[in-house]
DNA sequence: GTTATACACTTATATATATAAGTTTACAAG
DNA sequence: CTTGTAAACTTATATATATAAGTGTATAAC
């Protein structure tokens, strides 16, 4: 207090709506990051302190606390024990893609259904005995399925499945539909009947650019040479067992990734 | 761990240390994770309730509060108000890829450094004037760069920037360490020299697969045809007005970005 | 059988209070 | 000058308590 000659942060004088349906955390978490979009607080400077906010809001140190963690949460300003919270500046780190924004490619929508091209017994290579932690020589099912999105293959999808007739999951995954779900990401937590996505308990998906091949580039409508998004996933049961590998390859020209970073409005 | 009815939700018998170094919110987050990495909860199950777990484990309703609302940041459970909350099946839409995965390439290594091929004043054709969101003709900063790393090229940049005099993001920019410090994320919040990122408030990045053009592939020192992943930026100052519109080019074999989906053990 | 109500549950929000712990500054001792 | 310490800040954690609001069920009234 003694020393804040220049320091002296002037915010806005927007207070806590107590009739509004939007919690008071949230309107002070909104306050807050109005500021730093108005440029009052800018990457770098300091918050006002807890206390501080409490009495300018009138507001209880627990909801400062809240709001002030949504914000660290959201990641534009951290914390920092006995010093004090501080506005982030903007990295191109921050940036984050989600793989559900290709919920509207297989949504609810009509025209979205899944075809299935082959499905048949094979003996897993070294490659797949590995991936899938099975011995050599082993039966697996391959599944070969195309995507089509408004009457346009949007994705091919390859995928090897453990084969044990023990195992739901292989009943489950020949539904056409739980791909689909898969991907639309209907939770659904009310109904116990997950079908696929609760017989799964984690998975590891990696990104890649590649090109497609000829088999690819036929199927998916399309002339070489294509650059292409390659999703390859490896999908685990509740033993911690593999269940699943494969790749899903796309179109580039149909998919696209969008984010924003730094300071958003809402 | 003898047999219990089935219906009985038995949950671990692991209790709070209070002695320990990590809060009790967070050993009981991971508690209730840890259940469901164990199956003793799946997905579409209900989660004990809040007055449950305060008499379960010994700690205040805020503290359950709060490790709940934890785990449904994380995206593994959903609280419904009245009803209860309730684990969440694996989807694939969950699955998010972060640019910063990027930083070992960028990070504070040796070996990293941005080489300046051209810097020259254009006037903005029709593209480029309707981005920056400035007049067709008006000057800009044309910059070509190539990011080595390991004395191998990784991306090649180019970027249109505003030019004005006035503002002083043209000489930031100019600095070759502005864009690793964009990259690595190295925020340091304590230095109120952010140099460029403090002058950008937000932005906008997109992710596309792309084929390399001739001059491209010469530069990142491949062979045509090779795919790669384009990023394309838009960066804003703190009156919301355009200052940078540009591409990060990379090479997709030495680029690849990989998530998890699902239980996470940690 | 249908409807309305009351009750028992659930999560959501908010306050007041206390303690712990990290950081910085000021100041006295050497 | 350096060093040690105390004080005054900061955020972090935790409890106890109260109220609000959504959901489902049992029950009484019609």
């Amino acid at each position: 207090m003694a020393h804040r000659p220049k320091n002296t942060v002037l915010l806005e004088t927007a207070s806590i709506d107590r009739d509004s349906f939007e919690p008071a955390y949230a309107q002070l978490a909104n306050i807050l990051r109005q500021n730093m979009v108005e440029g009052l607080l800018r990457p770098g400077s300091q918050l006002p302190s807890e206390a501080q906010l409490v009495e300018r809001y009138g507001v209880s140190a627990m909801t400062v606390r809240r709001a002030i963690n949504i914000l660290v949460d959201q990641g534009v300003v951290t914390a920092e024990q006995g010093r004090g919270t501080f506005v982030k500046p903007v990295t191109l780190s921050a940036a984050t893609f989600q793989l559900g924004q290709l919920e509207n490619l297989f949504g609810n929508r009509e025209g979205t259904n899944v075809q299935l091209l082959e499905t048949r017994i094979v003996a897993a290579d070294e490659r797949v005995a590995r991936k899938l932690a099975i011995h050599e020589g082993k039966r697996t099912i391959y599944m070969r399925r195309l995507l089509w999105n408004d009457n346009e293959p949007a994705f091919y999808h390859r995928e090897y499945l453990i084969y044990d007739p023990t195992r739901p999951i292989v009943e489950a995954e020949l539904e056409v539909t739980a791909l689909q779900q898969l991907f639309s990401g209907t939770s659904e937590a009310r109904s116990e009947t997950g079908i696929t996505s609760s017989l799964l308990k984690h998975g590891e998906i990696s990104m890649e650019a590649t090109l497609l091949d000829e088999e690819e580039a036929r199927l998916l409508k399309v002339l070489q040479p294509m650059a292409a998004f390659c999703f390859e996933h490896l999908f685990y049961d509740f033993d911690d067992k593999p269940v699943s590998w494969g790749w899903f390859i796309g179109r580039a020209d149909r998919l696209r990734f969008t984010t924003q970073v730094g300071l958003i409005n809402a």
